[in-house]
RNA sequence: GGGAUCGUAGUCUAGCUUGGUAUGAUACUAGUCUGGGGGACUAGUGGUCGCAGGUUCAAAUCCUGCCGGUCCCA
C-alpha cells in the first residue's frame, strides 16, 4: 500500500459514495460482515454509538422514561395482528422455520420493530389509569432485509437503535409525548453531532404503517439527498384496540390507552460522517470523539526523548483531570507526518505536537482537525483546550448550517425543479395535499416530500404540479 | 424488480484472451540510521488465486452454480 492507497483516495466532491465507503472503512469505524448487508462495528464506531446512547438515557430517564429489554424473536401471529403494520414489513422480515432440524410450527419473526411485542406485553400490565403513563425504551437491534443497495450504518439488514414506546391515558399527552420527544432527538443530533435538522410531520404517504400521524428530523447530505434522522410517532389508539391496550379510567369505565413510538438508529453515525467528514478522512465533533486530543511527540535521540516526554505527560495528565479523553502516540516505528495522517483520517478534533523546540518555546502546537489550522499555544495556557473543543463543537454545527443553507432551495416553478433535481437539494415547495400530486412528482422527479417543516402552513401559494391552493410547503428531496 | 461490473497475501495489483503451479508494490517482523506533514537501507514472514462442482494429463486461467462488494435504471 503506497501513500496513496493508506489515506483516502478519491475526493468527497468527485466520488461521493466512494468516499464514504473509504472513510468508514479506513478510519476503522466499522466492517464488512461475511453475511450481505451486515457490518461489524469497531471500537472506535461503538464508542460513538455509546456516547449518543449515554446522552440519550440521561433525557430519556428526565421525561419519566426508562429502559428494558425485549427478544428478538416475535411470532407470526402477533406480527400480523396490526394489519397494515404487518403489510408494510413483510417483504423485508426474516423468519426463523427451524430450530435445530424440527421445522417449527408458527414461523417466528426476527424483529422487524417490537410494537407488537411491546404491546402484548404493555396489555398484560397495563389495568387502571394508575399504571399510565408507561414509558419504556429499549436499546436493541432491528432486522430489516436489505437484498441490494447495501451501504454502511445507512442500509444494513440488522442496525442498532432505540425504540420507545409509550402508554397514555389520553389523546393529548401522547401527542405531547411525540413532540417531546422529537425536541431531544433534535437538541441531542445538534448539539452532540452538530447535524442541523429540519422537524416537522410526515406525509400520509410516507408515514409510518400503522401510525396515525409520523413526526420526523429530517438533514440534508453535501450530495443533496435527504437523510431520515429519526421519527417520533402518535400511534394513537391503532394498536392499543387489536392488542388490547386497555385501562380503567378514574371513572371505571374502560378505554383503550393512546400510544406513541418513537427511534433513532445508527444512521446518525452516517449523517455524521457525511455531512463532516473530507477529503482527508472522517472529522469527528468533540462530544462524540473516542478521542478528543491527541498528542504526537516527537524527538531525535535519547536526549530529546528525555526532554519531551516528561511534558508531555505532564499535559497529558492535565488534560484528563478536566475529564478530556486524551491519547499519547507513542509508536516508535512511525514518524510524526505518518502519525498526522493517521488521526486526521480517524477525525481526532485537536492533535498536539510537542518537540524540543516547544520545549525551548515553552509553547506547544495545535492543529484543529475541522480546519485544518495550526497554531501555538504557551504551556501555561494548556487548559484553554477545553474552551477550545467547546468553539469546535459550535464552528462545526454553525459550518454545517450554513453548508445545509446552501443546497436548501425555494422552489416554485415545476420546470424549474424537474431541471434542478439532478443536482440534488432540499426543495421547498408548496403543495395542495393531494396524494396524487404527491405520486406524481415522486414518479417524474423521484424526490419525495421529506417532511413538512412546522409552521410551514401556507395557504397563499399555488401547488406546485397542480396549481390548486396550497395547504403547506414541504420539503421535496430526493433520499436515502 | 431489471441490468452492468468486480473478487489473486492485511491492502492495491500483474498473470486470464492463447491452461503448465502466481508478478510487483506496500503493509507486517528483525536490525541500523532516522524523526516538525505519509522516511531510507538490509534481511525475512505471509497465498486452500471468494466458495463448490465440471472439463483436462494439468485450472488463477475454460464451463456451471453459489457467496460477497460496487455502480446504473425502475
Amino acid at each position: 500500500m503506497g501513500k496513496e492507497d493508506v489515506g483516502i483516495t478519491v475526493s468527497k466532491n468527485d466520488d461521493f459514495s466512494e468516499w464514504y465507503t473509504q472513510v468508514v472503512l479506513k478510519a476503522k469505524l466499522a466492517d464488512y460482515a461475511p453475511v450481505k448487508g451486515l457490518i461489524v462495528l469497531r471500537p472506535d464506531g461503538y464508542s460513538i454509538w455509546e456516547s449518543l446512547k449515554n446522552t440519550f438515557d440521561k433525557k430519556f430517564a428526565k421525561n419519566g422514561i426508562r429502559n428494558g429489554f425485549l427478544p428478538i424473536l416475535i411470532p407470526e401471529s402477533l406480527l400480523g395482528k396490526e394489519k397494515k403494520h404487518f403489510e408494510g414489513f413483510n417483504p423485508e422480515v426474516f423468519w426463523v422455520t427451524h430450530s435445530g432440524t424440527n421445522k417449527l410450527g408458527d414461523r417466528l419473526a426476527l424483529r422487524p420493530t417490537s410494537e407488537t411485542l411491546a404491546y402484548t406485553m404493555y396489555a398484560k400490565w397495563i389495568q387502571s389509569w394508575r399504571d399510565l403513563p408507561l414509558k419504556i425504551n429499549f436499546w436493541n437491534t432491528a432486522l430489516r432485509a436489505e437484498i441490494k443497495a447495501t451501504k454502511p450504518f445507512l442500509r444494513t439488514s440488522e442496525f442498532l437503535w432505540q425504540e420507545g414506546h409509550t402508554v397514555h391515558a389520553t389523546q393529548e399527552e401522547a401527542e405531547k409525548e411525540v413532540m417531546e420527544i422529537l425536541e431531544i432527538y433534535k437538541h441531542t443530533v445538534e448539539d452532540e453531532l452538530a447535524i442541523p435538522v429540519t422537524t416537522g410531520k410526515k406525509s400520509e404517504k410516507e408515514k409510518f404503517v400503522g401510525a396515525v400521524h409520523t413526526t420526523t428530523m429530517e438533514s440534508i447530505m453535501p450530495d443533496g439527498k435527504a437523510l431520515q434522522m429519526g421519527t417520533s410517532h402518535f400511534l394513537g389508539q391503532n394498536f392499543s384496540k387489536p392488542f388490547e391496550v386497555k385501562f380503567a379510567d378514574k371513572d371505571n369505565v374502560e378505554h383503550f390507552a393512546w400510544q406513541t413510538s418513537w427511534g433513532v438508529s445508527w444512521r446518525l453515525i452516517g449523517a455524521m460522517i457525511m455531512v463532516h467528514g473530507d477529503d482527508k478522512g472522517l472529522v469527528l465533533p468533540p462530544k462524540v470523539a473516542p478521542i478528543q486530543v491527541v498528542i504526537v511527540p516527537i524527538y531525535k535521540n535519547d536526549e530529546g526523548k528525555d526532554k519531551v516526554l516528561p511534558k508531555v505527560n505532564e499535559i497529558k495528565e492535565n488534560l484528563e483531570s478536566k475529564d478530556i479523553r486524551v491519547h499519547v502516540d507513542d509508536r516508535s516505528e512511525l514518524s510524526p507526518g505518518y502519525k498526522f495522517n493517521d488521526w486526521e483520517l480517524k477525525g481526532v478534533p485537536i492533535r498536539i505536537e510537542i518537540g524540543p523546540k516547544d520545549i525551548e518555546k515553552q509553547s506547544i502546537v495545535i492543529a484543529k482537525r475541522y480546519n485544518l489550522e495550526k497554531s501555538s499555544l504557551g504551556f501555561t495556557e494548556v487548559e484553554k483546550i477545553s474552551v477550545i473543543l467547546d468553539e469546535i463543537q459550535v464552528n462545526m454545527l454553525k459550518n454545517a448550517k450554513e453548508q445545509a443553507k446552501t443546497i436548501t432551495i425555494d422552489i416554485s416553478d415545476y420546470q424549474e425543479f424537474k431541471s434542478k433535481i439532478d443536482k440534488g437539494g432540499f426543495f421547498n415547495a408548496p403543495w395542495c395535499g393531494k396524494i396524487e400530486c404527491e405520486d406524481k412528482i415522486k414518479e417524474e422527479t423521484g424526490a419525495e416530500i421529506r417532511v413538512i417543516p412546522f409552521g410551514s402552513e401556507n395557504e397563499n401559494q399555488k401547488c406546485i404540479f397542480c396549481q390548486q391552493k396550497s395547504v403547506s410547503v414541504p420539503i421535496f428531496a430526493r433520499g436515502y
